[in-house]
DNA sequence: TTTAACAGACAGACCGGTCTGTCCTATAGT
DNA sequence: ACTATAGGACAGACCGGTCTGTCTGTTAAA
């Protein structure tokens, strides 16, 4: 692997555990195992790291998230698939995001003080909630949904009980307890299904 | 007011926008108008100020969000008013909390770098959590609830719900959307009641 | 006169970032 | 084939500035 690349695998795990803010580009150069002359020959500023950060954060996130999502017809069983990867895969992915989900640690500690990073933070959310949007447009297409349900307001509710239960898992530190904040989601999509209400009000 | 009061109040706002960690003193001291000599006049440490404002916060807190609960007897309308009030009284208090809700940027920036000040602000999340297991509770006993459902898990769901509309307002920064997160919230309540089933099913 | 409250200079650690120098490798000239 | 040279990769001393916390001096009230 190559030291820019190291650096910013590194950068990444420190970030997720202690924030940007908070992680000093010593500690990044010793966790790399590299000097200051290393990290500045690959990058500008910190803050251009913070970007190639980001970057990479946004891939690994795709991949673990989006993971199985071609092979699946039925836009309601996406919506599903995400919440179960966003568990699964991405939560519990140690090895790159060992403080839990990085863009809520970003975007709690960028809001106030670098907007212009914040920004950038949430462009990738804006981006998930309209694929989630999109989703659920689908899943009306596909008769799954009442035309009549609001499409970004129930995609802005399935976002917020995701940040919700990750937020939770990073102060209980319980799997148990993700495990049933993302079920509960899981069945509040269920409920969504025309399928579901024709059932039961059979 | 007094100096100690006035740090402690400027410190929450601070604290509420930029973080803990990311707060100066030099910053609190010129809020507050004062200065080193004042400031560790009442304080030996910037972690003992941490307490000293986690726990005004806390009051804080619970005059807005347990606000008028006393006059109403009816449990599951007692979480409905919660959900109001964190909204509407806590939430939308800019004067004392201009960054949104302190205790997750407390949390998220403390978890892994202050775990023995996370640790407090833990203890207000459990103590609340708590709050909603028992309200669940005596709603099952009033009747309002199917005794076997699973408070715990519930008390939870709701928590991650506020959280993450919490951290969602936080990005947005748009009321519209704080208003239907929350809405949503309460639906999610007002399903559970029994009436509610008695009702969906006649 | 004693004492608590405050002001502000100061210490020392640490921050992000710069600078110089060294090493290694690729390439061109002979 | 051998050597001169150029340039990128990296090490680490160093810079100005900021951080928390200390210490001394001043003020005002009892």
């Amino acid at each position: 692997m190559s030291l820019k690349h190291e650096i910013i695998q590194e950068s990444l795990r420190l970030f997720s555990l202690n924030g940007f803010l908070s992680t000093g580009i010593n500690e990044i150069i010793a966790s790399s195992g590299t000097s200051k002359g290393g990290f500045y020959n690959h990058f500008s500023s910190k803050e251009q790291l913070f970007l190639s950060v980001l970057a990479e954060a946004q891939d690994l996130w795709r991949q673990r998230v989006l993971y199985g999502l071609d092979e699946i017809d039925s836009p309601i069983e996406k919506i599903i698939t995400i919440l179960d990867n966003y568990k699964n895969r991405y939560l519990r992915d140690y090895e790159n995001f060992p403080g839990g989900c990085i863009f809520i640690t970003f975007s709690v500690e960028l809001d106030d003080t670098l907007p212009h990073l914040m920004e950038e933070v949430k462009k990738g959310f804006d981006g998930f909630v309209g694929l989630l949007e999109r989703t659920l447009e689908k899943a009306k297409e596909a008769n799954e949904l009442f035309l009549d349900s609001d499409s970004p307001a129930v995609a802005r509710t399935i976002f917020a009980g995701m940040l919700g239960s990750s937020v939770l898992y990073g102060v209980d530190k319980d799997e148990v307890i993700l495990d049933r904040s993302i079920n509960s989601l899981i069945d509040y999509v269920n409920q969504l299904k025309i399928e579901h209400f024709q059932e039961q009000n059979q």
